[in-house]
DNA sequence: CTAACATTGTTATTTTTGTAACAACCAAAC
DNA sequence: GTTTGGTTGTTACAAAAATAACAATGTTAG
């Protein structure tokens, strides 16, 4: 299916993560069809930005009766999953990391979190919300063993380079990373960075200048 | 100072954000002067975009020295930090909402979290790392009397319209919602979303794509 | 049967963001 | 001195993303 792999923009991935997941609320409750306005509506955006969304991922509604929903679900749902589902590990189990670990589980997806890295002996062989906790020492061996391929980077900012360093090393494809501090991947890595506080201070800033504040 | 006050692009905020706290760091180890290589290669970008940046906030370097570092964190301090700080509040205090508060508890920082909200009668009333959570049904009183203007959003996702609604009608000017569920908010009021599984689905799609998998 | 309407799919335009190119500068080397 | 080299500041260009415009379609109302 060449229209797939092409690749789709950034921004349309991200929505397209999205629309399914209220997509499929939107199943759960009985709804077979939708508009391009309704799914708009729902996530605060304009129709035109759905249709042409859905016009990149070559999806075809009716006229008068819109989407159908179960399709639509289905469609993303080649288009975002591998078909083997992948595996996901969480380095550093503090606060952010069981929250990540318990958002995720429960949740139907073709994305599993199988293991968690920490280096506090309290911690290493508990088991958090169904996911064991391995020693940091144990990190290749386990990300090979288990084919993890896809790894979220949660420990206190100064350790994040070395721990992607490691990452990198044990053969992971895709780093999520929640430090404050840049890490390095060679090119065939895709990494993908957010840092907390970076939006709080933006919020901050647009606030002040909203209020005119000077 | 009307500079700092014609709206910055988005990203460029952002970026100043993490300069200004990796600038810091390299302050606290005496550095005085950096170049925009150095710059850029910490946040693994390119040198360009770092001038650019400071040329939007008209600061400049001087040839062959760099930028004088301790200059610059206070030039983007009065670009991006209110006068006299702004509080925030956190709404949800579970393991998220506590990542949040502890990962900012002391930073020396404009930006204070001065209060917590949960409706869980075990958590009301408690203090987690030095934060005091109320009662959901005591946000408008405290958010008046402690004048918060920020807020960040951590509940389960059903809940979250409803209390950006509680918390608008609060006066809130900036709101931060990290749940999966969009939120509508009037136009006086600044709205940053973020959502940890798209995040993760994105980088799932991207290391599908670049294995060449189905 | 025809006209009006709501909706889709697509192309065109604008805005935002990032990259490249390059002149200006000045310290140091020779 | 003058040339070389590395750095900045700025302008010009390119790419990505969002928005607008509009033709096409088929259902419903009259």
């Amino acid at each position: 299916m060449a229209i797939s792999l092409r690749s789709l923009p950034d921004k349309t991935v991200e929505r397209l993560s999205q629309y399914r997941r209220n997509l499929l609320v939107c199943l759960s409750k009985g709804k077979q069809h939708i508009f391009s306005h309704e799914i708009a509506s729902i996530h605060n955006i304009t129709p035109v930005q759905v249709r042409r969304d859905l016009m990149l991922i070559g999806y075809t509604g009716t006229l008068r009766k819109g989407y159908d929903v179960k399709e639509l679900i289905e469609l993303i749902g080649t288009i975002l999953d591998s078909r083997d589902g992948l595996k996901v590990c969480v380095v550093g189990v503090g606060n952010l990391g069981r929250s990540l670990i318990s958002y995720f589980n429960g949740r139907r997806s073709k994305l599993t979190i199988v293991a968690g890295f920490d280096t506090n002996p309290e911690k290493v062989d508990k088991v958090y919300a169904g996911v064991h906790c391995y020693h940091f020492d144990k990190l290749t061996e386990v990300i090979q063993r288990e084919g993890v391929t896809i790894a979220i980077i949660t420990v206190p900012a100064e350790q994040s380079p070395h721990v992607a360093e490691h990452l990198v090393i044990a053969g992971v494809k895709g780093i999520l990373n929640y430090t404050p501090k840049s890490v390095n991947v060679p090119p065939q890595v895709y990494l993908e960075e957010y840092d907390m506080i970076t939006s709080l201070e933006k919020v901050s800033y647009f606030v002040k200048k909203n209020s005119g504040l000077e």
